[in-house]
DNA sequence: TTTT
DNA sequence: TTTT
């Protein structure tokens, strides 16, 4: 339930492969970047410039297996979750404040390259929707109805991925 | 135009009054804090725990000043916006990453205090949506087809409001 | 699951009160005429000139329970849904096509008459959201996780309300 | 401007090539038929069974003439346009509604074909989003701040295309 | 009438 | 920091 709507809907394409974990109660938790393209006028030159936004998106459940499974560096892919905005210490012991498109048991992906590879796919990895038997991936992943055993769509921050880890630095953006 | 979705939808609550600037060339900008509401369901009790997520909102054009002249701390409001995540340096000189929804010429607004006051207005400041005439204020602005000025929705670093100096400490969000 | 995207999402104000039925199996049913207002400039007048777009909107499930019992004439609400055309056959045997705007499991609402009264409700019956205890309305409804019983969001010919009957004359819309 | 909100999105495939006219003022005005798929549990078998939603999308202004110029049967499209329903006579003299998802000048395209052909298209007519210079389709179109001569976003009924006699029958959608 |  |  919810008072308020907090709605995210991108098309983009992915910076690099996925990033896979799993929570101790065996959820898979996806971690991606996500550009999406505007271009925009100069207002000097009025040429035409280019412009990407790039979103950390955060997955979980069924549709973060999926995701994880079939989407690559380059795959394009709509998804629909909700803002987060995290707090973190960084190294120095400041607050950090990490704001991420959330993509639980209320959202939705879809993935939008039927035709062909997904683009940069490595070694071998599964890119796009392959068409092969025993390997069919949904185009569209959904949660709802799902009864995700670990509640994932809420995670305590106990459950979730540590953020501070999986950096060099201490920007994690 | 964008090659890309990237969409953003929050029905929320204000936090504080709007806060107004305006660029050189005269364009109202105001940035918001929107609050959104949700309550998931605590694994262990078995509670019902609500949860507030803020959002920055950054108005441009005439929907900035719509909301700057009509909202006010309390008031619902609908919003369609964009993701953007701003870079800047903080005191220590360390890159800092804001992300806010961006509602520019193509983003929309709509008020929804239709009826009675919008709660927390100042010192007379209109709130909510009043009716008396001379003062009707619209209920939703969209700004497709206006021809801003200053080319407002894709503002150079040069034009933005300086997100440093706007707060006691390192940390804007 | 699904392979596309079919997402409606709407603010607008019911024209009547809702129409609440049942299912065999005991799932709720609710029937809304949703206004949507815009107005546009007239090309030869240049005046602006309001428009108003009606939304035949139905809603399943718990989402269908609360929406018939605080939503009334007048009530302002935020719906997301999908879009859905039925086909039936008027009292002449003619195949008549109705787009209606299905609440179901995967969808939302949002009651927005948070403050005062939902306008024109009838004889006593709760408006917009009543404060007093014991009768208190959640302002949102989702339906994730939910086990409706009788698969009310695919419901099958033989267990939906049937539209011919519900009519003075051949036209449901 | 509009008093409430009014948006589809939707993600899905055409069935057929699109359907350019023009008004007399000379702009565009295309017709596509857009398939979304979902897949449901049967009640009584537990079967996934599919089934498409067949949508009705009206473009109008410079989207109208992207997609008339790269859309083909089965090329996969995000649109985000408004619910519209138009009433019209059929032969028999009788009132009939048309619900219609309208793209205007606050309306979206993107093409989502980017790798490979678009499926099915009609000789040698450009289908996805062909590589070759000279000939570079825009993936995404949106037409905010564009000067839409002929006010193709809120078209009389006199500039309309006629919807009778565009088809054998009495049923136009 | 599409798509996988 | 909002709202119910």
């Amino acid at each position: 339930m919810a008072r308020g709507v907090n709605k995210v809907i991108l098309i983009g394409n992915l910076g690099q492969d996925p990033d896979t974990r799993y929570t101790p109660n065996g959820n898979a938790v996806v971690n991606l970047n996500l550009a999406t393209d505007e271009s925009y006028k100069d207002r000097q030159t009025g040429q035409l410039v280019p412009k990407t936004e790039w979103h950390r998106v955060v997955m979980f459940g069924k549709i973060a297996e999926v995701a994880g499974q079939y989407l690559r560096k380059g795959s394009k892919v709509y998804i629909e979750g909700k803002l987060q905005t995290r707090k973190w210490q960084n190294k120095e012991g400041q607050d950090v404040y990490t704001t991420e498109v959330v993509v639980d048991i209320n959202g939705q992906m879809q993935m939008l390259d039927s035709r062909g590879e997904g683009g940069g796919a490595n070694q071998g990895a599964p890119a796009g929707r392959p068409q092969q038997a025993g390997n069919a991936a949904p185009a569209t992943a959904s949660q709802s109805g799902q009864q995700s055993g670990g509640g994932s769509n809420q995670p305590s921050q106990g459950s979730m991925p540590e953020p501070v880890d999986d950096f060099d630095d201490d920007i994690p953006f």
